[in-house]
DNA sequence: AAGTGGTCTAGACCACGAG
DNA sequence: TCGTGGTCTAGACCACTTC
């Protein structure tokens, strides 16, 4: 068994955190590695002299900084860190969609992740108000929603749900399961609209309930949500697309211009 | 007292699950505004004929959802949303330099937020491995390491740490505390360095209890770390900037060229 | 069957905040 | 002083995984 030290009853300090603090440094001196099962409750209890639902305390608190994951029946192990899918500045370059790319398999050649998608729906619905304000069509106008799951090393990263307003999809494979080599940015400029640029906008907070099922999340990890915005040369939006993404599994990278 | 149900002790949910629900549901539905207090665990527990552990439990889920915040001695309330703060695509432009506003308060201007900074300090340290590299020096090479603390409205929404290399800093206001108008990147281009973009990587994940502290955030609260470096139109690194941002009080914006 | 974590009880004492 | 949340005990039974 690991060599741990013993609680301080006097201390100010919460004897769970002490627990906690004991646990957290020898993961993060690595005596702990990603894969390790800690101690069982059982055990714990027994080594510090504690109820078994004091070290569950301690232990609620390392899954909520996201350091252990609990398995019913198997144990406590020291989170395994997903592969880092690094998100270049440059991965909507046109260069990938002539190539025949879309852009999370470009991202995934860069980074030398399997790619994989899954429970693509496809479907017209009225725009939500949401939805309406960032495609500038007026609320309740007929749009293509296209949404998705990606997974990197057969692992879920990343949900995915587009919105492209009806006449830019129409009578394209937009509208179709496989939008064809390129993704439907090949598409859209197949169909003469020229792509200018995207405006995206990033944030971060913890998951709902169904996000954390849909993406095999474990408790206490965060999301990053990127909602995308494509506009033409005309500053028209040809797209937007609402991106729920496992944090620790991305880097995202932007280049900002200074000027 | 609020309108609540029971629990359904058949039910396969776990009756803290069904709690933590229903006080969910109440939050989102708005019948618990920002700011209200929660029925408290005493009470709940009366209500639903539960044990103030199982009570517990429930607001924990709710607490870790960020939804609520407990305060010791007052009881657990509905979390007041702190301002968000859109940090605009072109908040590094030249011309908010010339103007004489540094990044921090041009976003503050625009968003309509009291800003402040405090916890400055300045001192010279030799380069970690991590900033080394970003920089291009070589490890333990003389770098000036400038930290502070961003509050918006009184709120502590960031925690920033530069580092810039000493030669690029030697002999300017990025010594000083007080670096002037347009902030250091106006004290470089003055210096014959000329910003021409900088990188940003973004990503997301849990506080350390220092960085929880230093925020002085509630638990369950996710953090955006981005780290900035800014380049000469030559590509030299002139500064590194590692920021960690209380996660729900920001939106990143990105303006991303389709080539 | 044995061991693991998940849930829940029924108490206890403490620290903090407001009146 | 009183009500609040914070911590902790000492059990119990359950569900899940592994052998």
């Amino acid at each position: 068994m690991l060599n741990l030290g013993q609680v301080d009853r006097a201390s100010d300090r919460a004897v769970y955190r002490q627990v906690a603090d004991m646990l957290r440094e020898k993961i993060q001196r690595g005596e702990l590695e990603p894969g390790d099962r800690l101690p069982s409750e059982s055990e714990l209890a027994e080594h510090f002299n504690l109820t078994r639902m004091t070290i569950r305390h301690a232990i609620q608190d390392l899954k909520n900084e996201g350091l252990v994951i609990s398995e019913h029946g198997r144990g406590v192990f020291v989170r395994a860190a997903p592969p880092v899918r690094r998100l270049a500045a440059d991965r909507f370059a046109r260069r990938h969609r002539q190539a025949g790319k879309a852009a999370f398999l470009a991202e995934a050649e860069q980074s030398g992740h399997m790619a994989d998608v899954d429970r693509i729906e496809v479907g017209y619905m009225p725009a939500t108000a949401d939805v309406a304000h960032r495609l500038k069509v007026s609320e309740g106008a007929r749009v293509v929603r296209r949404s998705r799951r990606y997974l990197a090393n057969g692992r879920p990263v990343e949900q995915a749900t587009s919105y492209v307003p009806a006449d830019v999809a129409a009578g394209t494979a937009i509208e179709q399961l496989n939008t064809g080599p390129g993704g439907i940015y090949a598409r859209m400029e197949e169909a003469g609209h020229t792509l200018s640029h995207f405006v995206e906008e990033v944030s971060a907070r913890m998951p709902s309930p169904e996000e954390r099922r849909s993406l095999d999340m474990s408790p206490g990890v965060p999301v990053i949500t990127l909602v995308r915005t494509a506009y033409d040369t005309a500053e028209r939006p040809l797209e937007v697309c609402d991106t729920v993404k496992v944090a620790h599994a991305y880097v995202l990278e932007y280049r900002v211009p200074a000027q």
